[in-house]
RNA sequence: CGUGGCGGGCGGAUGACCGCCUCGGGGCCCAAGGCCGAGCGAUCGGCUGUCGGGAACGUCCUGGGGAGGAAAGUCCGGACUCCGUAGGGCGCGAUGGUGGGUAACGCCCACCGCCCGGCCCGGCGACGGGUCGGGUAGGGAAAGUGCAACAGAAAGUAAACCGCCUCCCUGGCCUCCCGGCUGGGGAGGUAAGGGUGAAACGGUGAGGUAAGAGCUCACCAGCAGGCCGGGCGACCGGCCUGGCUCGGCAAACCCCAUCGGGAGCAAGACCAAAUAAGGGGGCAGCGUUUUUGCCGAUUCGUCGGCCGGAACCGCGGGUCGGCCCGGCCCGCCACCGACUCCCGGGUAGGUCGCUUGAGGCGCCGGGCAACCGGCGUCCUAGAGAAAUGGUCAUCCGAGGGCCACUCGGCCCCUCGACAGAAUCCGGCUUAUCGCCCGCCACGAACC
RNA sequence: GCGGGAGUAGCUCAGGGGUAGAGCACCACGUUGCCAACGUGGUUGUCGUGGGUUCAAAUCCCAUCUCCCGCU
């Protein structure tokens, strides 16, 4: 019986975990969030969190949005596709509850579609992407 | 009762379901220890594990606790930790009435002085006295150096622009004469009047004079010195004398007094992991004295050389952070290296520090107060990509709408400020919807 | 969390008690058939914000806001 919860080890809490994430540049988004995503080798989800000082200001509204995010990943579990670390990034401060848990699922599973297209070919080096001397 | 100002307090409540962090208890599930093995090591694997009573992760059940008055800005002061020994001088920074409070402060309390405003009283006037409210970074300007644009004659031991007055020279007009009126030039007197300015070297009233002026007199204000009285003190009150006036700015330099070693929990301790090389810069005695040993010479007294040690002097580097002296430590013939400085490179995990403290609340006592003392009682967040939340309902408060339009009602909407602990305290400052309490002022109604 | 620094014209910066400037940019005129370049003249400011000291503040003092940098 998966339970509605966030345990420790559903959370991203280090560096190179979100390094990974943000360097595998598969995301989706809308007006609320951005989610990026990659393969974590387990059979549960994860969540990572980053809000940046620069978007939201106060750190009263930082945290607030925080709570909202963890609290829609939590009831949303069952929706969410199980094996991928998601960081997720706010887009500005004046969110609300309803609006992240209806977007959350929705972008979760988009990104998993591409991780699962990127799965039927060979993964895609950065370096083969752009090779050296090619850069824009 | 309303409005405004000042000061203080509170910082929505209750419930349901689902969650988060932390501390404790229990189950799933016997750890430590011992032996063997692996590993550089923290540690890991296997076997054993009496008595005794049970470690961590994960998971389930259960009980307790879980943001603020500013947690904020980081503007001050401490505790604590490390570097260190702080001894002296210079410099730098901070503070600045007095007394008290405090661990300390640039904070707080009380008082003093000064300034501003209102009202009342006295005087012809200059001005003085009383009272209420508010403000006050408020040591020293007769230690010294400076500054004051423009305007103005002059901006500080000086000064004559327009004026006013006297004398001399000279022109014009009137007149019989005496003389009068008016103009120009020169020498001097004069700080009363005009004008400038933020500020112009006392003010009022009188005398005096060619005109004037503290030139003289009375009073008023102010300054310096002395004496007496009161107060712990800042200072206050009174009397006498003096020259008669001696200005402003130290949030200008400065002087005086007091205080200040530097860095900060990313302090710091331990464990694990990782590593690195390379480049550039810097640098000083074959000193003197003494001594153990060895070698050589010897007239057996000693002399010379080599290795090493010690003391003193000198030099270089470090400690020390702005400088110097002093102290302490290291090095000094090697131009290689070492050392040291800079650049470059690696690591980014865990445990502790980590929350009981100048602590909160109540009562009693001291004090005008800030605050202090005694007794009793309570334990009250410890995260680390960082917990303290989400949804709903009811109530509370505010605003709007509708019905009433006299009290009010409907419960139809919307909103509930500022803001999130990060080592911990004491202050300051800033942000803050609304409600409550106290004081003051004004207005209205009633007695 | 801690420690530093800076806000002046549209941009980059001077000025550190006496009423705000330089370069670039912009505008007008001249030059040219036209443009550029060049020449002449001109405009542009709550000196980040609010108080205080002073006769006088961009400048000195205090508070505040914004931005930037460094430290494991």
């Amino acid at each position: 019986m998966n339970r509605a919860t966030f345990r420790p080890h559903e959370r991203i809490n280090r560096p190179e975990d979100f390094r990974r994430a943000f360097d595998r540049r598969r995301s989706a988004s809308d007006d609320a969030l951005i989610v990026y995503g990659t393969e974590n080798g387990k059979d549960h989800p994860r969540l990572g969190i980053s809000v940046g000082r620069k978007r939201i200001r106060k750190a009263t509204d930082r945290n607030r949005v925080k709570r909202l995010i963890r609290e829609a990943f939590r009831l949303n579990k069952t929706e969410l596709p199980a094996g991928v670390d998601l960081v997720v990034v706010p887009r500005h401060g004046s969110l609300t509850f309803v609006q992240v848990s209806r977007s959350l699922p929705h972008l979760a599973r988009a990104v998993a579609g591409r991780l699962a297209r990127d799965r039927g070919r060979p993964p895609r080096d950065r370096d083969r992407d752009r090779p050296a001397g090619a850069t824009p």
